[in-house]
DNA sequence: CGTTTACAGTTTACGCTGTCAACCTAGTCC
DNA sequence: GGACTAGGTTGACAGCGTAAACTGTAAACG
């Protein structure tokens, strides 16, 4: 017999009342704490129910991914937004990008610090929206197609170094982690921006040596 | 009754054993494949006696730890030997740190990539130990300590960045890796020894406005 | 109206995990 | 010979993701 109307949430909406669950035991305890049984006993549901609407334990993690990217994607794009400099502007970018982070640790740690083999299966499309603010941060560079992805890739990583050090809490503790962070979204930029010093480009570096 | 001597590897020697075998199962299976039945069941014995050796599974994990990080800092420390200009040298460094973390992803990962609060047992005196490769960059940039610590933190977040996104297989599969990387390394170093261009360092900044 | 079908849950179960308490057993020492 | 100990064992607990079978309800159909 299906539980009676009052001990559930939205009432018949059993699968927003799960992602609604499921979002707050990850704000408020962390990935590590998500589990089906948890979410479910919330609910009022059993565990098994939550198949009914999600494929896997994967599934519902990708639809709180997805709710993740959805919130940088408008950070990064609204950072953008304002006019300015090249420069102003990318490190506006790169600042929204790293304050999304620190504000939404477990977004972003089920975002890009998690394991390869559970994000093996997020599908191929929402990946592709995944790298968005990526390109927003290539766009900006100014370069061609190829050499840009490859400078804003660049600027990206040292970015994702930077947060996921920090909320692993594998920097030095001694730090002025605002300093910290100015300098190095500072250097991703201006590393983005400016042609690597003395050297020419790594496309042209195969055909004119 | 306990396992004939045959059936163990090392003989009386149980816990080289089961260390041996984490290691086995760590290179050739990953870390997600790590559990205490598997080692004990391939060992010989039962899971419950890891415990007469490991405080925890986390305990047996942070011997591996140990491990990884003593490779790590042989293949740093060795690189920076001979001697060269410093933007050769931590050149150098900085592709020893990436090479290890690419010919041994499994011991980077459980070094850098695990959960938080699988990594908040690790002793605290083995976390100082784990700081010297970050400590010889940092060395290398030749600016006063605090500075130079600064420097060198970020110049390790970019190789990080770079390497954890890598092993996670999260960026785009259409980039030539081996030029990534070396650009990567390039601006991390550049960055790390040139000043901010056109800015005062950090520290400056407070007391001279 | 009665029957069928689909839905939306449940119960039960399997095999796995880390870890603890209690037990056993061979060897050593007094 | 009896006590002690080191080095294991067995059994259990609480939890995990998930697959299969079952059940009650409601709508659809002849």
């Amino acid at each position: 017999m299906p539980p009676s109307r009052s001990t559930r949430s939205t009432g018949t909406d059993l699968e927003l009342a799960i992602l609604d669950e499921a979002r707050r035991v990850l704000l408020e305890s962390g990935y590590a704490a998500l589990s089906t049984r948890r979410i479910a006993s919330a609910v009022g549901c059993t565990a098994t129910s939550i198949y009914l609407y999600y494929a896997s334990k994967d599934a519902l993690i990708h639809a709180l991914i997805d709710e993740g990217f959805v919130e940088l994607n408008r950070r990064v794009l609204g950072a953008t937004e304002a006019d300015g400099e090249p420069l102003e502007r990318m490190r506006r970018a790169a600042m929204a990008y790293v304050d999304f982070a620190f504000e939404r640790p477990q977004y972003y740690e089920i975002m890009f610090m998690l394991r390869a083999d559970q994000m093996e299966r997020y599908p191929a499309e929402a990946y592709r929206r995944a790298r968005r603010p990526l390109e927003l941060l290539a766009e900006m560079t100014g370069l061609s197609e190829e050499q840009a992805l490859l400078r804003g890739t660049i600027a990206w990583t040292t970015l994702h170094g930077l947060v996921s050090l920090l909320i692993a809490q594998r920097i030095d503790v001694r730090f002025d982690r605002d300093a910290l962070v100015r300098d190095t979204v500072h250097a991703a930029c201006v590393g983005a921006l400016a042609p690597l010093p003395g050297d020419a480009s790594p496309e042209l570096r195969k055909t004119s040596p």
